[in-house]
DNA sequence: AAGCTACTCATACAGATGTTTGATAAAGGC
DNA sequence: GCCTTTATCAAACATCTGTATGAGTAGCTT
């Protein structure tokens, strides 16, 4: 069995010539490989089962690797989820280009669940995971991603478009918390719906649906 | 260390005399009430961690009882979530008397994690754990609880109040999500708002909005 | 008082889980 | 071509976790 794996591994047989051709299997070593894909193993692992109810035997399992990798290039299962934490801040900051009228906004942040499913559960995860502002790596940054939305908002409101009673920062969670429902509440869509939650046909239903939410709000742009 | 246990336990010292008075520490024998104990323990555990991430052990020391009654009385860490869930499932179905109009239901919503913070975690987590609608067993009665809503927001629609082309089940989706959102999105409303998510004063606030958002899509009384 | 039953406890146990150890082989410099 | 460094692996390890066992105790019945 070990023999087996590791000629899984080296991509060819036991008693071929030792590595002949340069690429004949793409399982050179190549660390930098290696730990993308540990990271991506990772992110599906915590985004299916949460920080507890991920294994890291699942995730070495997932990437293909030994399990031991972990501890080697991260620092265990700690540092591996906050490493690939890090990570997926990188890509929601791409998320909302400054600019993009609201509606628009929040039919692509109800998308997003396509583009990155696992993003969008880790996020909803980390909410209920949450202890307070002090062991928030994250928080930094996405105070200064949202304030510019808030911005607008208020912008709106300054014009009259919103009234004076609503709270800018309160709507803008609601409306956030709204857009990712078919992760965080897919059981109250399969009751309510009736159709599955995940499918690629009823998330863009959804999505649509919150950029009528935001234009009944009275989000157009000025 | 056993008998200082089984001290603390009686409620007295060895030597006095066995159960004196009938009610010297409250530590007569009591099944249901212990049973009760369990539960409740269960909840707080179960709604801080997940289903993953909780305890048996936690949950025993929590309720004050030995660890193994927990498999005396449930079947196991799994019996005791479903036995939980049942009864908090009883508690849910009291939160919205017919009838009663649209903001000020959102409102009571937003206003349940004051009452009951454990249980609205609890919903939060397992729309996290949703696998599909196989194993849900909660599954008929959370329809008949919503199906109403839905109706109510289908009647203003056909009043003309709700435009034609909102789904009205996807709007009460939504709008559940966003009545939630102290519980689910706790970092970004620490982020945004720049307050603690879980103090009572914000949590009346953010129901407020949550009635302003209502009376703002037209979700008015006929 | 004796005995029965319901209830509670400390302990043991098996399996899971994250981490460490030591070995092996590939890369790369000299 | 040799030697150091780096990457990878299998196996062992300590701890945690849920569950089972068996014994002891309270309260009731007779």
């Amino acid at each position: 069995m070990s023999s087996f794996v590791k000629q899984m591994y080296t991509g060819c047989v036991p008693s071929s010539s030792p590595r002949r051709s340069p690429k004949p299997q793409e399982r050179q070593r190549d660390p930098e490989r290696t730990r993308q894909r540990i990271l991506d193993a990772a992110a599906a692992e915590f985004g299916a089962h949460g920080y507890a109810g991920a294994r890291v035997r699942a995730i070495a399992a997932r990437a293909g690797v030994n399990q031991q990798l972990v501890s080697y290039y991260f620092d265990g299962k700690k540092g591996l989820y906050q490493a690939m934490t890090q990570q997926w801040q990188q890509r929601r900051a791409e998320l909302a280009p400054p600019g993009t009228p609201m509606p628009e906004q929040l039919r692509r942040y109800a998308l997003e669940v396509l583009r990155d499913p696992e993003g969008v559960r880790m996020f909803a995860w980390s909410g209920l995971d949450y202890t307070g502002p002090d062991d928030d790596p994250d928080r930094a940054a996405r105070t200064q991603l949202l304030s510019t939305s808030v911005d607008e908002l208020r912008a709106l409101q300054r014009s009259g478009r919103l009234p004076a009673e609503v709270d800018p920062a309160c709507l803008l969670v609601m409306l956030m918390a709204a857009t990712m429902a078919t992760t965080t509440l897919p059981h109250v869509i399969e009751s309510v719906c009736g159709t599955d939650p995940r499918s690629p046909e009823f998330v863009e239903h959804f999505a649509d649906q919150a950029a009528v939410l935001a234009r009944l709000i009275g989000l157009e742009p000025a």
